[in-house]
DNA sequence: ATTCGATGTGTTATCGCTAACACAGGATAA
DNA sequence: TTATCCTGTGTTAGCGATAACACATCGAAT
């Protein structure tokens, strides 16, 4: 009694184990025939009469069977997948990008997998040693560029990884590139401001010491300077992005501080360029909150577009960014180069912006 | 001379040819080892003399090896990887919650993969199917309840995959379940409104069809019933999600529709409750246009409480979900059952909403 | 009748790595 | 002294799949 007592714990024991999952070959035993055959029908490939396939098909239905996709990627040296790594998801910039790369490779068979970075470079470095240890196929990187990373990803250039980058400064003989024209874009929300009036403007979304690598930055200098109008350090502010390590991403908040900064100093701007929509809508908040009107008191450009600028109080004048289009574009190279399986030329491409001038800037 | 030019050809090709990976048997021979060595180097696990370890440490730098995951995978049976399918990455809420996963994750020595499912059926099972077929050791779906995403996702249960479900309308045995109290959530939101005297209140962001499983919705009616007040279904307006693979998220523009419907009923709500702040945002959009005052005209309740809320004009009451905490506990979740590698009784956990009080419903 | 290509299936040999075991030499304990 | 453990390293055997090749069979073309 006792010793079947404790057979039925065994047993059940037993049943509470992982199963182990159906390979090919058990598949093959059940349809009567050898693995290559099961092989064939699954790849669709090889010459398999109607009958066996069925019993095949059935067989795998049977044994709900599922491949094994690291002994599939290991012995034909490809996975059928490639790696996008983000600086940040929550941007709807980034949102729109992956669902153009996602579009592009999934009508291609390939899949997606996305790593986040959160705008550190350990977690820039660890998300490129990632997908390169699963050997996915390519990488597209749209995460900005730093010491650490660009030394992990110049490696897995060299090692062959076929890489697309996007809005990254980094460059390499060997990985396409593909960017907003930012410096232009910058200039043009900025020469909008002066064509208004306005001849103190401030930039919020960086230190004028970090800035010197923000295209859209010098963009905004640029604008100032060809209209002989001085620029002026303490108009520039923002979280500093000394350390590579800092998330220094924009948010509201930033945006929001950034704002009240200005607002208080003395002969202070009368118009701001803000890096993207986000830091925007916070400065708003804080000059809304100092009781000033907009655009009368200060008028406002964001960057990016995002679907909210109509939705703010007021609109937003904006400058829009072809966010699907890079993404298209950067899968487009990046399943070119995968598909040569050889080195290529590098292709570069610089897209457009469009500045959509909205309620925050013109009354 | 020709065949001297030809040879030369050839040989420039062959150097442009795809660098096949050093192995960790190349990196054995460099270090005069086996390479079971070498594997013992590189995991860090069995003995190794002082002297060994750094010829092979060597070797690993001259030869640029990186080890190769599929072949690491294969043989152990695990790739201390696990996968996040999310429905829609633009939102603060997955953002959020992805970040939560990862640092839990990576804390633990796990990478995280990210799939998208834009909220469509097919991509639901596309991303459950890449990461099962990657041999991922555990999955966290944080997608919506769909008929052919749940046959898939009860398969790879059942096969043993281990899976946490995150506010998914989904449950089995097997699986850890967690989620906030969209119910109370939507209850406390619509009674709040009651407070305030409020008689006619609408719902945005779901048919009143298709909103029977929506608990956010199924909260709305009972504090409406509580109350004694009528459920009128006019009052409810938003994209018909019948189809399971339609997009069927909630956007600004969503909200903005819905609102006007809402605006342009004969005695209409003097208050909405909307599914999400996204949302939320859109309905504001649409009563300014209108002319009328928030909250005196119409008061408006949103959910997620997104970083914006505070920064819209008013400023946004919504409902706030503890989304951080949601990714951690599916993650420990997940990790426990991945550590204990055998069926584990399902733990579930509900976690409280808390109405943030602002602007939009209290002058 | 013979050759040939198309069709259908099986055999073999890895892909790159590591678990499990084997084994030798030296230190330690009994 | 002998048994026993700890170190350090090598050998073997797959993990689950498929590329490459081999080998039948069959009908059509010569």
């Amino acid at each position: 009694m006792l010793s079947l007592t404790h057979d039925a714990v065994i047993h059940s024991k037993k049943n509470l184990e992982k199963k182990k999952q159906p390979t090919i070959s058990d598949v093959a035993a059940i349809a009567g025939v050898t693995s290559m055959t099961v092989s064939r029908v699954l790849n669709r490939n090889g010459y398999v009469s109607e009958e066996t396939r069925e019993k095949v098909l059935r067989a795998i239905q049977e044994s709900s069977y599922r491949r094994n996709g690291l002994a599939r990627g290991l012995k034909r040296q490809r996975t059928d997948t490639i790696g996008l790594i983000l600086g940040d998801i929550a941007n709807p910039y980034a949102a729109e990008l992956a669902r153009a790369v996602r579009d592009v490779c999934s009508g291609k068979g390939y899949n997606l997998f996305i790593c986040v970075s959160e705008h550190t470079a350990r977690e820039d470095v660890a998300a490129l040693s990632a997908l390169a240890d699963h050997c996915v196929d390519g990488i597209i990187v749209a995460t900005r560029s730093n010491r650490a990373g660009d030394e992990q990803l110049l490696k897995l250039i060299e090692s062959g990884m076929p890489v697309a980058l996007v809005g990254r400064d980094f460059h390499h003989e060997q990985a396409d590139w593909i960017s907003a024209d930012n410096f232009t874009g910058g200039f043009e929300a900025t020469q909008h401001l002066i064509d208004l009036g306005h001849e103190r403007i401030g930039f919020i979304g960086t230190s004028a010491a970090s800035g010197s690598n923000l295209k859209r930055f010098q963009g905004y200098k640029a604008a100032l300077e060809k209209n002989n109008l001085p620029f002026e350090e303490r108009f520039v502010t923002g979280r500093a992005v000394a350390d590579d390590d800092a998330p220094g991403y924009s948010t509201e908040r930033l945006g929001y501080e950034a704002m009240k900064r200005l607002l208080v100093l003395p002969n202070r701007p009368t118009a701001v360029f803000a890096r993207n929509d986000f830091t925007a809508i916070g400065a708003v908040s804080a000059i809304k909150e100092a009781g000033l009107q907009i655009p009368q008191d200060i008028a406002i450009v964001g960057f990016d577009d995002i679907p909210l600028t109509i939705h703010t109080a007021p609109p937003l004048t904006s400058v829009r960014q072809p966010t699907r289009r890079q993404g298209q574009i950067a899968a487009e190279f990046l399943l070119r180069r995968i598909e040569a399986n050889e080195p290529l030329e590098r292709k570069e491409r610089v897209l457009e912006c469009e500045l959509i001038v909205r309620g925050s800037t013109v009354a």
